[in-house]
DNA sequence: GTTTTTACTTTGACTACTCAAAGTATCTAA
DNA sequence: TTAGATACTTTGAGTAGTCAAAGTAAAAAC
């Protein structure tokens, strides 16, 4: 029963594209996209997951994680967190390129490597990104920010998650010292220009767009 | 012009096979054998190979590592020997099993972890079976050590590589304290018994096989 | 110098994964 | 309530890697 890393990318981004999408089933094109595959691809691989009893299917409907593809979906989530942790922390990594690291390395990580590192760390509960790191049981904190679009106005914030993986955009982001941890101010928010003013701790102010703003995910400080 | 796991995998059993049997070419039989899958199915992979320029192949003579060949297996070796060296030395593994755990991690494993891994190492020499690693540059040390079935009688001699992989001798060895940069003085040799007995640092003595012993390679203390 | 054995190569078939393109169900909109 | 668009599935084909078994060259034995 040792899942070959296809499979395992598969449950992976069914995990993570159900997770922000309430429906009941994901849709097969949503899983595809996810994937970077054509829908037929999806939709034969999908049908081999259900035979091995990892997700249900409805033909025209839609896809969904058993509980058992859970648990190795969480697994393989815990391992790439654990991982990209690890790269900053211990190898002294940039943060802007632990991920596509981690995509390799996830699946080459065996069980007792995992515990070695997790324990290494200091059992960590987040990735350096602010994602949750799954515990080894499989539970998953599910922790509700407010992004910088939604926050309260001039009140002073700590960030707590970046969401989203490119390079490009996390290197900018570190420059400009909007990283989880950093105490963050919204000073303005213009309607209909969508742009947001941010005041970061070392005195700056920096416009961000709406799409960025909403990447960064924060808790009053 | 990035190779998959299984190339590499023949690149790397190619070199270390090449290594101690002296011969110009490589008989297909050996290589088949080394990578545990029939004869034909090495044959086709060969012929892939030399297509791509990093082998030569005579039909029913052998097969041989070109230069560029030669260059990718000393990079595999490297990464695997760095990595099983991290996995002793930062996460704590016993090195009778971190053999394994290389064998997937080699694959996974990019240039930048690679020059990280190694300065965190301190630019090791040998691995913890006391395997040279290979430098960066792929210059490989070849070292010409003695086994326990050569050296001299009566002399402390050092432990300075284990050849072999098996996770059962490799426990037995460290149970027996006959580990890399232990002493040990080889006291007598029995003929015919195929049988040598070895006195450790902590003052006790070992029979051992002539085929364990003469994979145990030593130098004068 | 033939025969037999051994080592190797070739062939045909299979698994896992993928895409392009053709086919079909469902939803939308007139 | 039918026409078209959209989303999905199916089919046919291709790549990478593998094995079993049939075929062949070379070496060994006679
Ligand atoms: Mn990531
Ligand atoms: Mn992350
Ligand atoms: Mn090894
Ligand atoms: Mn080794």
């Amino acid at each position: 029963m040792t899942l070959s890393p296809t499979v395992e990318n598969y449950l992976k981004h069914l995990f993570t594209e159900q997770q922000d999408s309430d429906a009941e089933l994901l849709p097969m094109g949503k899983l595809a996209a996810a994937l970077a595959v054509t829908p037929g691809t999806a939709t034969t691989m999908v049908k081999t997951l259900a035979d091995a009893g990892l997700v249900t299917y409805e033909p025209r409907g839609g896809v969904r994680l058993t509980a058992r593809g859970e648990q190795h979906a969480l697994n393989v989530i815990r391992r790439h967190r654990v991982v990209e942790l690890f790269l900053v922390k211990v190898l002294g990594l940039d943060w802007s390129e632990v991920h596509a690291e981690a995509e390799k390395l996830e699946h080459a990580i065996s069980e007792k490597v995992l515990e070695k590192l997790d324990e290494l760390l200091g059992r960590p509960d987040c990735d350096p990104h602010g994602d949750p790191i799954p515990r080894a049981t499989g539970k998953l904190a599910v922790m509700q920010f407010k992004s910088l679009m939604e926050c309260e106005l001039g009140l002073p914030q700590r960030i707590m998650r970046v969401l989203g993986q490119d390079t490009g955009f996390l290197q900018t982001l570190h420059r400009l010292e909007l990283v989880p941890g950093a105490k963050v101010t919204v000073q303005t928010r213009a309607e209909f220009t969508d742009s947001v003013n941010v005041k970061t701790a070392g005195g700056k102010t920096t416009a961000l767009g709406a799409s960025a703003a909403a990447k960064i995910l924060v808790q009053p400080a």
